[in-house]
DNA sequence: AGAGGTACCTGGCAGC
DNA sequence: TGCTGCCAGGTACCTC
């Protein structure tokens, strides 16, 4: 479920419920995430107030005066805040309880979610420190992309999906990103022009903008006990579309496995 | 250094 | 209906 328009959503969702709160008990049903979840994670949150949700890239990051819980939601993660004594459905692997009244619960059915505790700062984390700039950050330009792509003959698909390139473009919106651009996802990244990767920078903010636009809306009731992912598919112009006319007029949208991922494209509007 | 493939895991769905 | 095979929004890690 998450690409990054879906962590954002998450974190500006739980941020306001859960900020200055403080834990009063940790359950862990499953620790078998990614990673391991820490043993001893009550010792360690019992009694710490939530200062802030922060995100980078798509790692939400949990502050506490200690340290920071660092959660991923990998493929089919997701976050929800629920009264306490909420009974747990299966795949809900760990629960925070927030001030004896409502829980924090994690599910997450292929487990390729993480929940880590760091008490160094949380971008340091070896597997934060090496990430690439937020698309939003002014780090983000074309001529960044240009000099990144220098020796990466690569397809652009995969160079965009590449978050030690930009963090927060996965497999759905670099097919939407690569279409606003009339990129065409094949193509080598270092044989795409500093103009391509202008424009390119421009749609991949845009684009999610608009799934975050999207998702807010969505996604904006935490606290429901089937609150559901939202998956801004009427949205999408190409992904998951293959046969259907591009909005171009010209072409029709045309399904290609790169990287072993699924890709969408207009073979006339992208080159 | 970069490219390409594999691995982690479960559920849903198409097709037989 | 029940089985099999394939697919799924991520990313670390391995070898060449």
């Amino acid at each position: 479920m998450p690409e990054l328009p879906e962590v954002e959503t998450t974190r500006r969702g739980l941020a306001p419920l859960l900020s200055g709160g403080v834990i009063t008990g940790v359950t862990v049903r499953d620790a078998r995430l990614r990673r391991p979840v820490p043993a001893d994670l009550t010792r360690i949150l019992q009694g710490q107030r939530l200062e802030d949700v922060a995100r980078r890239a798509k790692y939400l990051l949990f502050r506490f005066p200690g340290g920071t819980l660092i959660v991923h939601l990998g493929m089919s993660g997701s976050l929800r805040v629920l009264p306490v004594g909420t009974a747990p459905q299966p795949h809900d692997h760990v629960d925070l309880e927030f001030d004896g009244a409502r829980l924090m619960r994690l599910r997450d059915p292929r487990r390729f979610g993480l929940m880590l505790w760091t008490t160094d700062v949380a971008e340091a984390h070896p597997l934060l420190a090496t990430l690439g700039p937020e698309p939003w950050d002014t780090a983000f330009t074309a001529e960044y992309l240009h000099a990144q792509a220098a020796r990466r003959s690569a397809a652009v698909k995969i160079f965009l999906m590449d978050a030690h390139v930009v963090v927060g473009v996965g497999n759905i919106y670099a097919s939407e990103a690569l279409h606003r651009a009339g990129l065409h996802p094949l193509r080598a990244a270092n044989r795409v022009s500093g103009a391509r990767y202008a424009k390119l920078v421009n749609v991949v903010r845009e684009v999610l903008e608009e799934a975050i636009g999207h998702g807010g809306t969505t996604l904006r009731d935490f606290t429901r006990d089937d609150g559901k992912p939202g998956y801004f598919r009427n949205k999408l112009r190409v992904y998951d579309r293959a046969g259907a006319p591009c909005d171009c007029g010209r072409g029709e949208i045309r399904h290609l496995v790169i990287g072993q991922r699924s890709s969408y494209f207009c073979p006339r509007c992208q080159r």
